[in-house]
DNA sequence: ATACGGCCACACAG
DNA sequence: GCTGTGTGGCCGTA
């Protein structure tokens, strides 16, 4: 099972040591050399149902402030499986909910937005006020694994679903008020591999004093990335444009919003 | 949670 | 080696 870390370009960015992800997994980077390597959930299908039974091998990935665990949830052939339930189950905003204002002007953001969750439940993104849609049964499914694996329960998550690599997300934090602080976020990818990188808030102007280095990560087809607390007071995160990449991504941040937080 | 332009660096191909 | 093209990091501006 050793295969959860991938990288699939070389070039001048400095992605995560393997020792910061995983310490004594170096061996294993050499033999996979650096060039395309897919990310390699196990073909095989034999262990399936028992995947769950066994305690998941994480990766720590670990910086000042940064506390962030990642797996691999599903093997293969499961994420295909979630990932095209999905792109048949969830509808996704449309129209004026899907722009956004900065500076005066209005944009479409880069990319598709929906919100699932309990009854009741509101997420304000950006101003707007998006009322959470029942739960599916595939959305539940990855909830209930999700919860399983990280001891968390989660009552709301926010899809995005970027068609290829030129739909993106820039960089921020996920501040809202109405986020338990202490839960952490918990993010689900299915489909196409995209490069993920969070940047430390005092790295974000020329003139800092340390410098922090960024860290980069590629989220794999079938992953779950936990960002526990504090990491999203201190780091922000984006989703860079890569237009080399032609398939769409679905991404799955399962949330726990406070019903009584709000301003 | 935007786009865009400027500047710079790098990878690649011819 | 060179040069052009494409990509991407990073920053500033609106």
């Amino acid at each position: 099972m050793d295969t959860f870390v991938s990288r699939t370009r070389k070039g001048p960015i400095d992605w995560a040591t393997d020792e910061q992800r995983e310490p004594g997994r170096n061996k294993i980077e050499e033999k996979c050399n650096q060039d395309i390597i897919k990310n390699t959930v196990k073909e095989e299908e034999d262990d399936y149902f028992t995947g769950f039974l066994e305690p998941i091998p994480w990766q720590k990935i670990e910086a000042e402030g940064l506390d962030c665990d990642y797996a691999l949830l599903f093997p293969k052939q499961e994420a295909d499986k979630l990932y095209t339930q999905l792109e048949e189950e969830v509808v996704y905003l449309t129209g004026d909910k899907t722009k956004i204002q900065v500076f005066g002007k209005v944009y479409s953001v880069p990319r598709k937005l929906a919100t699932y969750g309990d009854t009741g439940l509101t997420y304000t993104y950006s101003g707007l006020s998006h009322q959470a849609s029942p739960w599916t049964p595939t959305l539940r499914y990855i909830r209930d694994a999700v919860t399983k694996a990280t001891g968390h329960a989660f009552n709301f998550v926010l899809i995005n679903r970027y068609k290829d690599g030129h739909d993106h997300m820039g960089e921020h934090r996920d501040d809202e008020r109405e986020l338990d602080p202490l839960c952490p976020i918990a993010s689900v990818s299915l489909g196409a591999p995209r490069d993920f990188v969070f940047r430390h808030q005092e790295a974000r102007r020329k003139q800092h004093r340390r410098q922090i280095n960024p860290v980069k990560l590629e989220l794999a087809h079938g992953s779950l990335l936990l960002m526990n607390s504090p990491t999203n007071t201190h780091w922000y995160h984006s989703l860079p444009v890569r237009k080399r990449v032609i398939t769409p991504r679905i991404n799955l941040t399962f949330r726990r919003i406070l019903q009584d937080g709000k301003k």
